[in-house]
DNA sequence: TCTAAAATTTGATTTAAATCAAGTTTTATC
DNA sequence: GATAAAACTTGATTTAAATCAAATTTTAGA
């Protein structure tokens, strides 16, 4: 089961023939972004596709009331913004960077250039985008359906593999209230009614913004969902 | 804002490159399929892709209590299917016919084929899936966030495009409430409800099964979406 | 066309989760 | 390290939507 949030996007690059790696690589322009500056931002257009070097950031769609719903969260690694240039229209969604972020800028004429010479790049991409829409779909079946104790549960699990880092024991989730909220399709106040349930139930212990998922298993009988 | 919804998806072949699509047209195999006959199943394994030529099919998630989530609906000119041959696992979701459909099959052998020989066809198959992605996400925002009333209201505008012919003026939606109801992630009596109110305020006209929208601008301001 | 089964609608009741409100803790900045 | 602001938690109340129940309509098969 767990199989379904895990995807070792590390080293993506590596998947590609080196000609295609070292192309690209010569034509990414690094940017550094701070916690919580935005990307880019709904219905403006695009002017290229990104890549992430470092760090996190939150897809989300807003509504005309201003709630958020978080729709993906990038990790390094992972290539978004794409689909845009790909229909020729405006941005759907706005990405934020929610840790200190490095990430790569590819204009769009270039990116049409490797799209085109290399079949693996395509490839690669629809890789992803079949990945994000996988992940998309689960959790709009558990979102538009299940408690709000079930969805939270998916959320945690989801993100425990977003914060995974190989190799690396304590893996503990880092994230704010609200947007573990915007994800979860609640409002915060219930989130925390959530949390403090887990933790009576030993599910989950925290301190502070950090979240750790004691027991797995447990965790997926919560969330329903195999 | 329609603009959202829309996607002529007829004659998405014509997009391709006449050496391309011929080489298409070769290689696919017709089939019929009866209404609520399924293509394919969850978690079963791909033996290639899936392309309609007429008819309707719906995409969707089960739930371990029986309940589905309707995903997608898929209309003549569109593939489905390849997610799951480009990642090399099992069917994530089950495909229904809910009309009678002629679909077209093209092997993995002939799809990896085509894959790398045209860039083109990824190129296709990309903007595809990037649709199908901002489509669901779209919904996704509006599942989880918004009531019940809004999200019928999208749903019933996602379907009045999907039942548009061109160069036809009576258009009408013809799906059983549950279907409906599994679209919008509620229940069939709520579904119910909801449809008598539109109806009451002139927002839908209704005959047994069939749905004509009869004010789609209000309708647009009900899903509080633009 | 008749009939049984399935689908749909309507009503009454319960329940999960949102909202409103107030207090407490954490975070960031001088 | 003090202080203000932001974030988070807990409690009380309201509300939207699910569930349960039953009647009515539609559909499909003989």
């Amino acid at each position: 089961m767990i199989k379904k949030f895990t995807f070792n996007s590390q080293n993506i690059l590596n998947e590609l023939p080196s000609c295609d790696r070292e192309f690209l690589e010569n034509i990414m322009v690094d940017k550094k972004y701070r916690k919580n500056q935005p990307i880019f931002t709904e219905s403006t257009l695009p002017s290229g596709i990104f890549y992430m070097q470092s760090g996190k950031v939150k897809k989300y769609k807003m509504d005309n009331d201003g709630r958020e719903q978080i729709i993906y969260i990038y990790n390094a690694g992972e290539f978004f913004g794409y689909s845009s240039v790909l229909s020729e229209s405006s941005y759907g969604d706005t990405t934020v960077a929610i840790e200190n972020s490095v990430i790569s800028f590819i204009t769009i004429k270039d990116f049409n250039e490797i799209l085109k010479a290399s079949s693996s790049f395509s490839r690669l991409l629809l890789k992803s985008l079949s990945h994000e829409f996988s992940v998309l779909a689960n959790l709009m079946a558990v979102l538009s359906q299940r408690t709000v104790r079930e969805r939270v549960a998916l959320n945690l699990l989801i993100l425990h593999n977003k914060y995974k880092v190989d190799n690396k024991p304590n893996t503990y989730i880092m994230l704010s209230r609200s947007d573990l909220a915007n994800m979860a399709g609640t409002v915060v106040e219930t989130l925390a009614r959530v949390l403090h349930d887990f933790k009576h139930d030993k599910l989950i212990s925290t301190d502070g913004r950090k979240i750790e998922l004691l027991k797995i298993e447990r965790l997926i009988q919560v969330a329903n969902f195999y």
